[in-house]
DNA sequence: GAGATTATATAACCTTGAGTTATGAAAATA
DNA sequence: TATTTTCATAACTCAAGGTTATATAATCTC
């Protein structure tokens, strides 16, 4: 005998509301409608569901039973009511962020942190990857959005990328560095010290080639390579080394104390840091959210850099 | 954003078999009416549930996340079946059985712990009354069935009568009384002893008083009244006491040696002792599972009385 | 107990979800 | 690449269930 779970939510209704009327109105259903399904329930079970001739409708014991049934089926139906209505609003789900890693780990992460304290229910796949990939796994739908420098004239077809920030690098050093504090620098002055070399594919490796190319230098000392922000920022602090870091995560890093700038421009292609991601995938709300977030968050820390640089507090 | 219990369902047993078209199988549905109900869920929801251009149809987080709801709505729906199913099959719900008290007690509550003991969900009810109550409460539904003495003349209208046993009355006493064990007696040698009378509506009642003014008494000494039958064989136990009840009581008694029948016959109108139902009740199966139960359980407690008599083990 | 009130059932009609088979299209597999 | 597997679509049918209007039956009230 199998029995249709929207009836055993019927039952449990009437039995709850103590009447048909009222069980048809708390399902928001007609109280007719309501009247012959029970009618045909009973017609199939061959049982009565409620007492003959009790006016307001009088559960039998059987129909107890099947109320208890219900009552999981209304609850069940009601929690998922919810899990989808959070999710279609993106308050629940899942992104899956890509980007370059030192940006990632100096600005992108401290974001996500202040958006899971917003969103708790939304969780965040990061992963680290340079433009050519990060593009690939957009395409094959591996990722949602990627964070990275990018020359909006070189974007791959099909994919959308909105700027968020001048993708400049500066060459940063320990606080501590014998060229630190200088207020002008000329490029030669930096030919004795050793590099931290950053990932041939990173696009800050072709920014460190290009400085040394300025100086007449080919072949340059590296001290260390390979490492994550963390790494790069303890190997800074106790050696005379340089290395080449976007503006932003020096800026992000201004309270520590970490990491100076040194005051020498930096020539490169036409570059912005931006979020990228592939119209072709339909997003996600939770995407959506996190894009939104992301955006206001730059906004903030843009005019944040505004202040900063009107001050001169702190100079590059 | 409301959500169909049986949609959870298809959900759940999707993801469960791994598939759309296992799935549709496990429901005992087609393949395709299934994937249409899922296109028009994810329509209707505005977020995928399963993952776009993968075989093996792969669910979303979100498709995973109802998924336990529709566990949830399936493990009910099972449960409610199999509630109905045993209800139907007479194996679980209630019955409510009255009748004489004495009857009730002497011989109809062992029937019903074997009764419970076959099926130990169904319920039993039990009440005490005699028959015109009876009868009135099986035709407003009160009960289910009525164990009683009845004339089947006299049966009320709309009420339908099976007889279980013959519905004679025995004149009892401890089998340690005077006259106990005595091959033969005359009425007269009854009169110098104290009575148990039972209740002015019970026809045990009227026996004692044909038997009485059979033997020219109309006043007799009533040493005590109003007691159940434990209490009644208490007394007997410890007086010269007589009393009246019925042949079936004092047979299913015996093996506890609790009492003895005098061998006087007593007149009385036609009568059996058997069960009372109403055909306008349609009964339930646990109902008509318990009526049979007490046919079988008398026919086989008539067969054991004519042995007993056979054998002339126990005279009454 | 008659009348008023409330609760449920029935009627007539319509919409739609969901069942079917047949078949097309796209992944997965060999 | 060819084959198999798996899912989607099409076209049709049916019955459940939605509606409003109204009848009927319990219960309440005086």
């Amino acid at each position: 005998m199998k029995i249709d779970a929207r009836h055993l939510e019927i039952i449990a209704a009437i039995v709850d509301n103590g009447g048909l009327t009222e069980g048809a109105e708390a399902l928001g259903k007609s109280q007719p409608s309501v009247s012959r399904t029970v009618a045909m329930l009973e017609a199939r079970v061959g049982a009565r569901l409620f007492e003959k001739n009790r006016r307001p409708l009088q559960p039998t014991d059987l129909c107890q039973a099947l109320a208890v049934e219900g009552r999981k089926v209304l609850a069940a139906n009601q929690t998922a009511s919810a899990l989808v209505r959070r999710y279609i609003d993106g308050k629940s789900g899942v992104v899956r962020v890509g980007g370059t890693p030192f940006f990632m780990d100096g600005v992108i992460s401290g974001m996500i942190a202040e958006f899971q304290r917003a969103y708790p229910e939304i969780r965040i796949e990061q992963s680290y990857a340079y433009a050519a990939d990060l593009s690939r796994q957009l395409d094959s739908n591996a990722l949602d959005v990627a964070i990275c420098p990018m020359d909006p004239a070189a974007l791959p077809e099909k994919l959308e990328f909105s700027a968020l920030l001048d993708g400049r690098n500066v060459i940063a050093c320990s606080p501590t560095h014998p060229l630190a504090g200088k207020p002008s620098l000329r490029l030669s002055e930096i030919a004795p010290y050793p590099w931290i070399a950053p990932p041939v594919e990173s696009p800050l490796y072709q920014d460190l080639r290009s400085i040394l190319a300025g100086i007449g230098m080919t072949d340059f000392k590296v001290s260390f390579s390979g490492g994550t922000l963390a790494s790069i920022l303890n190997i800074l602090a106790r050696s005379d080394a340089l290395t080449v870091l976007p503006y932003s995560v020096v800026f992000m890093l201004r309270r520590q104390q970490a990491l100076a700038a040194l005051p020498i421009r930096i020539n490169h292609p036409e570059r912005s840091l931006g979020q990228m991601w592939s119209p072709a995938q339909s997003d996600r709300p939770s995407v959506r959210r996190f894009r939104r977030f992301i955006d206001a968050e730059f906004s903030n820390l843009r005019t944040t850099i505004m202040k900063h640089e009107q001050n001169s507090l702190w100079r590059r």
